[in-house]
DNA sequence: CATTGTGAACGGGTTCACAGCA
DNA sequence: TGCTGTGAACCCGTTCACAATG
């Protein structure tokens, strides 16, 4: 039942929940079982009344889980019942596509800026954001308050643009640069690598 | 020293290892040591030790690694010493961005084929690519013997087109659709979902 | 009667610590 | 001396199994 000292395998399970559930809900349907949900996500019933237990009593014996409900909650724990403004930082081809996913606004998240240091794209607009110089990002996210970074530069100047982002106060950050990233404890990052996931793949096929 | 029994969470650092030490050899570094990488990574010398060792005795002892032979051995376990051909089905920006990344080419992988199934896309081009029907993807990827497909389409169609995936031979699927997917045990997969990572991040902000 | 919540048992990945060797 | 390779100890996440309950 405490809100910490849950290992972080924990709550990244959580946000897999989250989704199967708000397709469920989409679907119609109003409640669910530990196992029905554990089936679709290819994890065991236990496992996942486990995870939940360790939030608080979420269930309901011989009934299972109301999906409203548990939406809710989930949404409560993971601090997504408010929006998160996001800094891009990296207006190439992937930044691009991530400026112009709809998704991200139906979940919690809103990209806020775009940022980046070549000077025939600043000024530019990518969706409805001009982009704006990589010099001006320290004053404008701390200004802006914004705590989220998505990166999408080249691994060469990964580290340098997370050395600012820190500076401007940002707390987590989302990088697709292909290198890893040495930031204080006290920053959260994920890193997406499709190269990695490739290699990891191959080494299970003939 | 078993070229099977390993871990999966194992081989999912391997990949891991071999960008660190790459980067190191472009950087001219010729050996190395599990300290050193372990620093360089976030991960402690003892468990890359042991990683390593369950593949073969790598190092040396009061030496460390030999970077370039590490290099080729992890190469040779990932199989990556060759190509591998890649269908890419989804050509929205996604795809796209997917479609120009020059980091595959670098590692071992070729985008080979691009699918989509909107009529206003088949035809045209994705880079150097020709936007192909999904409606001949099943008969193509076949033909052409491509074990591994990145898809980039919506939720709701990820389900039927790894279906079709399978018929063709696919044997590794990475998916960047928020779903997830329902598979046979000997098709590898692994997914990449922006959002849930973002949800994942939130719980540790104030 | 179906299904949750949970203490206990289990399993396996990580760390430790040191022998062994260049 | 410096650093690897590795058995043993440790730790922690998962599974089990069942009491509890609507």
């Amino acid at each position: 039942m405490d809100s910490d000292q849950i290992p972080d395998i924990v709550v990244g399970r959580l946000p897999r929940y989250l989704q199967a559930l708000q397709r469920m809900s989409e679907d119609g349907k109003l409640s669910t079982s530990s196992q029905e949900l554990g089936d679709r996500l290819g994890i065991s019933a236990a496992q996942i009344r486990k995870d939940l237990s360790q939030f608080g009593e979420f269930g309901k014996q011989g009934t299972g889980y109301a999906i409203p409900f548990l939406i809710d909650q989930l949404e409560t724990i993971l601090k997504i019942k408010r929006f998160w403004d996001i800094a891009l930082v990296g207006s190439g081809d992937l930044g691009h596509a991530i400026a112009h996913y709809p998704g991200f606004s139906d979940r919690g998240f809103r990209i806020a800026m775009v940022f980046d240091n070549d000077t025939s794209k600043i000024g530019t607009k990518v969706n409805h954001f001009i982009v704006q110089d990589i010099a001006n990002l320290e004053k404008m996210v701390r200004e802006a308050g914004i705590k989220i970074a998505m990166l999408t530069v080249p691994a060469s100047a990964a580290q340098k643009v997370c050395d600012t982002l820190v500076k401007a106060g940002i707390k987590a950050i989302l990088s697709y640069a292909p290198t890893p990233l040495t930031l204080p404890d006290n920053i959260h990052v994920e890193y997406i690598d499709p190269l990695i996931q490739l290699q990891h793949i191959t080494y299970y096929l003939g």
